[in-house]
DNA sequence: TGCCTCGCTTGATGCAAATCAATGACCGTC
DNA sequence: GACGGTCATTGATTTGCATCAAGCGAGGCA
């Protein structure tokens, strides 16, 4: 509480243009060239970080941004009838939420954040009538949920046919390649999400989250504790995952990629 | 072979623009106005029909074109590196495929005709241009790529949560309420999947699929006779499917809807 | 310091669906 | 009309994971 308590945010800090973010060639402004992103960063609105455990969207509510993420995770979860929830996604630096939102104009999912987390805000009206005028901007769009689809299309393949571990193994490979790609190390992390919320998203209980880390421990694939893992045997884990070196690698493509 | 010989198109038949095609409210044109539906017209190619079993595209090959099915039905699926297909789209009329290849501009599924099939083909880059000139075609094609998220995410909720019964309980009711929106029965109709396609698509196998058919059958949810079925008690169906009345009812979403 | 909760681990047991296997119905072909 | 192929059904058996249950370590709090 004593360091992290809400301040005002410092417009200096906050003030870190799309230009100058070091996340810009994984997001948004992709492909874009510097006027163009110029008028991106003008619509986007930087808002003060969400703590731990705080919502940024609740499912129902209606749909106004998108989101990218700056730090931090994000993990967005739905509900159905009987009140059982389905994590849908986990959304890492440079990523974007809000896109199922489009479609008929309210959030079909939560949003919490799962550490500290900065994020951009993207007003939708706004972002739409720039990429009319900034074709580019509106090819990225599209890509970007295309590449939304590919992953869903890779995580329905895992949850079709993968066994309890191949799931996992596809999982922290996916996540070691993001992370990579956010030049964090690919081989040592902190996950983000508890052993329940992996279980959940692969479609597998707790217990087999946990054992199935046991068995990789022993198996000398991986170290383990609580949180940290460290990945002893990247390649072995990428084999078993059933995946090419490569991946989509969007927010929820523990996938095989297309080469 | 005698009265579905591939014979010379008439173009009469074919000139059968969006304006009076009874899909447009499900489809792209959806929201525009006649002028607009005019230009749109215009980028469209109709094709010859596909023959039963004749390839869209497959997987690899580059990405020029999305696809809209005038009538009949198309497959999509991929394939992993152990050569495992995954079903990852069942397309009805008045539905579009080929969104997941804007990503890097190939096709990463494989699309087959179910049965013959009429397809309109859209050149990606037509659109594009197209679409930074009306505003509400930008919108729409967003529109129906979020409905694609929504839909996955549905279905993998599906996988993640559901046994063998609601799984086919929910493809079914999915199917179901496709088919009113499109003005075919709701209630009784012809899978143009088989049952191993229905297997592989909710990530179960061939024989649960048929015993599930059989126990549905004994309790008199329904009546089925190989690729026929009746629904008796749709709504039944839908309690354990876990479904509100409604859906979101894209390609593939045996979900829950949104209200 | 003790108590509580929470997240995780590990073991024992049960069950739903996969797998293996046999058979039948339909289809196209020779 | 016999043959092989594909698809579907049904039964017997196996198995991977869920479920149930107990216990442990860390952190928060009175």
């Amino acid at each position: 509480m004593t360091f992290i308590a809400p301040q005002p945010i410092k417009l200096s800090a906050l003030k870190t243009a799309c230009q100058s973010c070091k996340l810009h060639d994984l997001c948004l402004p992709l492909g874009l060239n510097a006027q163009d992103i110029d008028q991106l960063d003008n619509i986007i609105k930087r808002r003060k970080p969400l703590q731990k455990g705080e919502f940024l969207f609740r499912s129902g509510v209606d749909f106004n941004s998108l989101y990218a993420v700056r730090s931090g995770s994000i993990k967005t979860y739905s509900e159905n009838e009987q009140g059982d929830e389905q994590i849908t996604g986990l959304y890492l630096p440079g990523e974007l939420l809000g896109l199922d939102a489009i479609y008929d104009n309210f959030h079909p999912c939560s949003a919490i954040a799962l550490e500290t987390t900065s994020l951009c805000e993207i007003p939708f009206t706004a972002l739409e009538e720039l990429s009319c005028h900034v074709p580019g901007l509106h090819h990225q769009l599209l890509r970007i949920m295309s590449k939304e689809i590919c992953a869903d299309q890779t995580l329905l393949m895992l949850m079709a046919q993968k066994n309890a571990e191949e799931r996992l193994a596809a999982f922290l490979v996916n996540l070691s390649t993001r992370l990579k790609q956010r030049n964090f190390s690919d081989v040592e992390f902190f996950l983000s999400l508890s052993r329940k919320d992996i279980g959940n998203y692969l479609g597998l209980t707790i217990e087999t989250i946990s054992r199935t880390f046991s068995h990789f421990q022993s198996q000398g694939l991986l170290e383990t504790e609580r949180k940290y893992v460290k990945l002893l045997k990247l390649d072995q884990l990428k084999l078993l995952a059933g995946l090419a070196d490569d991946c989509h690698t969007t927010s929820r493509c523990p996938g095989k990629a297309a080469t």
